[in-house]
DNA sequence: TTTT
DNA sequence: TTTT
């Protein structure tokens, strides 16, 4: 059904990225968002969202986003839940992004704003190694994003 | 800064309405949002999205929807954080409403689908109580909803 | 760069659904929005929004949406300009749907609301017809939508 | 009904400010937005899309936004109607800005990115000159910008 | 923990 | 746990 959201803040720090066993790229940051506006009194108040990217996507954004900079994400909203340590379930609320701008505003690396668009490339660069099975990479079969399944990936997979 | 989610989905229960102590209504309920599409394969994907709607709305909300029935929300992604009795810091995601869309689509509570507002009226009649200092309704003389104040309540104040 | 629209409406007519010289499907229809909301006074104001939508979920709304349903949309909106028969230079405002979710709510077609996402399958059997040349249907090589090409769509082919 | 629309371009021209005969201010500007993703080759595709604010954001953005500069405006689609000199109806479809965000990247005003809410002030500072009857600045009563009714405001007053 |  |  529906589910979008679209956010604008900046990241607390560099983007991490990792490569799933079957090497797909994932890289996940955070996005301080203030949620007070310009000009108004009080205490600002921030709200930290985390976010998460596939695919060729993820290492645009590895490569282009650094700490402190602006960035503005389209993607839906997921609410993952694994068991912990202490067999306690753990549910997790992140934005997967399709879509990312990258806006400069950080500390001096300027360069143009440009925009990394939802796997713009067939991304088949990815993954490869082979092994049998339905790869995970298979969701690069439908390139559509709210099609991505990083459901059945096991704890271990996790790159955050 | 930019913060907006926009969901379609199907409230899991009956929503909740509680008061703050000074008098503001506060309404909650579970979106239950399909993630497959119609007509693909596999097993369906849903993500379960808590929504907080204050105020006027709320009160409309506990009133006309239904477990089962479809809305449409649309809102900011907001993450909470407290202390549990563990003492440990526990962080809640979930989306400020400031419009709800009813859509029918229960077991028959039929009726026609509706539109509720964000803060159509002054919302003047909540509250009350008067009392000194800032009172924590005194969110209400801003009636844009970016500008709701739930950071402040104590933690018995929570509804949920 | 960022382009996102979130629209949910009632048809003001059926769908119209056409096909290019090259085979893909395209269909319109107006989605009749409400600016007022619900409970308030005052003659009730309509946005009338013209939305459309190509390839398979093209043949999915013009199976499944009737007039007087309501269908929620998501997509990017689009300014396209032509020349028309006196010369003039005229732009059309339009939305280029990527989902388009069915609800009922019509006059008793029923059924279940259901989901239309974009692209979910790879599209291919579309078009065909063949004949040389960079195809029309090329846009479906990438089938992220932001990436499709109503623009060198001579006048001729143009479905509305 | 719901009706949303994100937006992040750049000022094709300096906004425009006017004053409607009672004092409201508008300001109106066109956002340039790429549809085409970074590192995509082909002709670069753009959609112009008008922009209307309203109010004390209309002044900030009159104050603060400069040609090329970025921009993120959030808001609802609207179809305004009107008959020209030579007598035919036309159609503009403008988005009905609730909240603007700055984003420097223009030729060197630099300064901070920063946020202009939505009627954050009663905006009560407006208007005025008196006048009998129901001030068309009477919206400002409900400050919710769904409600604003740009709708009744004379051909003579449209400031664009 | 969940809705259809 | 955080960004400007």
């Amino acid at each position: 059904m529906l589910n979008r959201a679209v956010l604008l803040g900046r990241l607390t720090k560099d983007p991490e990225m990792r490569y799933t066993p079957s090497g797909t790229a994932v890289t996940t940051f955070t996005l301080a968002i203030d949620r007070r506006m310009t000009n108004q009194q009080g205490e600002r108040e921030t709200d930290f969202l985390p976010i998460v990217v596939w695919s060729k996507l993820a290492e645009l954004c590895a490569q282009y986003l650094k700490k402190g900079q602006q960035a503005a994400v389209e993607g839906r909203i997921q609410v993952r839940n694994y068991e912990n340590k202490e067999g306690r379930r753990v549910y997790v609320t992140e934005i997967v992004a399709e879509n990312v701008q990258f806006l400069s505003g950080g500390q001096g690396q300027g360069g143009e704003p440009s925009y990394a668009g939802g796997f713009d490339k067939p991304a088949s660069s990815f993954g490869g190694s082979g092994g049998g099975g339905r790869s995970r990479d298979s969701f690069n079969d439908n390139p559509f994003a709210d099609d991505q399944k990083p459901i059945d990936i096991s704890d271990d997979d996790l790159p955050f």
